[in-house]
RNA sequence: CGGGAUGUGGCUCAGUUUGGUAGAGCGCACGGUUCGGGACCGUGAGGUCGCAGGUUCAAAUCCUGUCAUCCCGACCA
């Protein structure tokens, strides 16, 4: 490819609507364009990025079984309330009419869609497992687009289904996409960590999200320095510590503690250390008000709350609510003499002795308060957030924190939806069963984002050579010297024939800009034209994440990029 | 959905407080000089100032409404 025929146009300037760096790096490398919020046209170049991509990970599906298909994005609103998640999604969920006023979604997954497809084609036990699965535009009507491709409300996502006879083969399926997925983000030459995950609302049991790391990911992980635990905080598992000592029971007394609402006035205020205080935070779901409580200097994880729960929605209760329940303002509340709200309690809390609580009385707390003896809690449970420095679950290890950005999660549905749609076979004995499904999403475009997250400088992208949009870029310094454009031109045949895809800057720019562009646009080698071309025979490669220049003969040079290239593709396989 | 902010040539922004016929830099076109890290000189094209009402002799500027975009939060197989 010519640059003086490619639309690639950079800009100087990083457009005001963009705040990441991938989204502005995309944006002023010429890939990239706004249509609407969260809606974006791939240029040229980014579409090169996105199909690398895309190639990689049809390899690997197929590797696996995959077989590749096109769902539509159109879904009747028939299957969706079948599965009952017509009326689940909300708003997130594009919805649309026909001219005869029938209701449509714009399809934000596909459970429902290939499991009508299986129900209707697969009888038998013989036909199964099946791994299906298609890359295809997703539509999602985010609350709040942004991020540029991170999240968008149309977006690039291959989803898989598998389809089994049992758990057994579920396990197979499910262990089969672990390791594609392990493959492919490494084939992508992307740092990243598969991690425990939150099964949220969708149910299920067993699931994995990919993260590929970056300190502007969304989702926060915790790790293992010494096993491989890893798990999204969401989920992440917290070991009890007790602190607080078995020592002797005291007696409950009130004190008085004006205007001390905080965990912070009240440690201060009492002279007693937050990890002798009981936290009480009275939450409402959709059924019922609770109150929940964890050590002062901990924090409550609505996540592992709200499954506890099962509930639908989770909230804090707002002021009025609290003082019905407890009489006091919000600050005072407390476990003691609670009537009215169940009491889940964290598991450090039967570990406490002697603690401080509100009074359930504006301007008081309790103090030698004692899990037990003055209060028994309904629930005790995991409910609050693992920090870094904690124990790990699983051995001595401690855990450090981390932040990813989720390209890509492994999923055991089991049979949520092959029961909704009633996907079944007949057994090795004639008996009708239900199908054993899982899930495995790979956010593409999102991938190709952190990538940039991952993989950038003050200059612009470094892409990883087996997703860059070119292997090389030729540039010869002076266009208008015939002598160095007849040599560029000619080791840019020679790369092609090489099979090493090549853009030749044959612009009438300065240097200085096409060097520029090179960097913005991230071409992982620039082989620059010059007069020593024209008069020694020499080429000078430079690697664009290392910064290495190196002087090569013009002979031979073409040879030399391709095995550059292999290499450095091969060794993100390793 | 709550909070905040912004909409002025392709991009970045000034002008709005105090109403008086729209500016700069970059980019673009043409000519010239340049040519190893975003050159310089000259000439030029390009904007119903988000949109709709209103006030006024006169609105980018004031008022009302509306739309869009971005940020924080909530939310998120």
């Amino acid at each position: 490819m010519r640059v003086s025929e490619l639309l690639a146009p950079t800009l100087r300037e990083a457009p005001t609507e963009a705040e990441v760096i991938s989204h502005i790096l995309m944006l002023r490398a010429g890939m990239l364009r706004k249509v609407a919020s969260g809606v974006y046209t791939y240029l040229p170049l980014g579409y090169r990025v996105l199909k690398k991509v895309i190639q990689i990970v049809r390899e690997e599906m197929d590797n696996k079984g995959g077989q590749e298909l096109m769902l539509p994005i159109i879904q009747p609103a028939e299957l969706w309330l079948e599965s009952g998640r017509w009326n689940v999604y909300g708003d997130e969920l594009f919805r649309m009419k026909d001219r005869h006023g029938r209701d449509f979604a714009l399809g934000p997954t596909h459970e429902e869609i290939i499991t009508d497809l299986v129900r209707g084609e697969v009888r038998s036990y013989k036909q199964l497992p099946q791994l299906l699965y298609q890359i295809q535009n997703k539509y999602r009507d985010e609350r709040r687009p942004r991020f540029g491709l991170m999240r968008g409300r149309e977006f690039v996502m291959k989803d898989l289904y598998s389809f089994d006879k049992d758990e057994a083969g579920l396990d197979e399926s499910y262990r089969k996409m672990y390791e594609a997925y392990t493959r492919i983000f490494a084939r992508c030459g992307l740092q990243f960590r598969s991690v425990e995950a939150d099964p949220g609302a969708i149910g299920g049991s067993s699931t994995h999200e990919f993260m590929v790391m970056a300190d502007s990911g969304e989702a926060a992980i915790v790790y293992c320095d010494s096993c491989n635990y890893a798990a999204n905080v969401e989920k992440a598992e917290a070991v009890p510590e007790q602190l607080s000592g078995d020592g002797e029971m005291l007696s409950l007394d009130e004190v008085s503690t004006p205007g001390a609402k905080t965990i912070e006035d009240v440690s201060a205020f009492l002279k007693i250390a937050g990890h002798n205080l009981i936290k009480t935070i009275v939450y409402q779901t959709e059924e019922e008000t609770v109150i929940a409580l964890v050590r002062g200097d901990r924090e409550i994880n609505e996540i592992k709350l709200q499954n506890m729960l099962g509930s639908l929605q989770l909230f804090m209760a707002d002021e009025r609510t609290v003082k019905e329940l407890t009489g006091a303002a919000p600050g005072f509340a407390g476990p003691v003499g609670m009537k009215g709200a169940r009491i889940i309690a964290d598991r450090e809390i039967p570990l406490m002795r002697n603690a401080v609580t509100g009074a359930n009385k504006t301007d008081a707390h309790l103090v030698n308060v004692n899990p037990g003896r003055d209060f028994t809690p309904d629930v005790v449970a995991d409910i609050r957030l693992v920090r870094a420095g904690e124990h790990c679950p699983r051995c001595e290890g401690v855990l450090a924190e981390a932040r990813g950005i989720e390209v890509g999660q492994v999923f055991k549905l089991g049979t949520k939806y092959s029961k909704a749609l009633g996907a079944k076979f007949l057994d090795e004995n004639g008996k009708e069963q239900l199908m054993v499904m899982g899930c495995y999403g790979i956010g593409v475009s999102r991938t190709v984002a952190a990538a940039i997250e991952q993989n950038h400088d003050g200059d612009g992208i470094i892409w990883p050579m087996p997703i860059a949009p070119f292997q090389a870029v030729v540039i010869p310094v002076s266009s208008k010297d015939e002598g160095q454009m007849g040599l560029a031109d000619s080791l840019y045949n020679a790369l092609r024939e090489q099979g090493v895809e090549t853009v030749i800057d044959d612009r009438n720019e300065r240097p200085g800009v096409k060097f520029k562009d090179a960097d913005l646009v991230g071409y992982p080698l620039r082989i620059v034209v010059g007069s020593k071309t024209v008069e020694e025979g020499t080429v000078e490669i430079r690697h664009r994440r290392s910064g290495n220049v190196q002087v090569v003969k013009l002979e031979g040079a073409a040879q030399l990029i391709k095995k550059i290239v292999a290499d450095e593709i091969a060794e993100s396989l390793k």
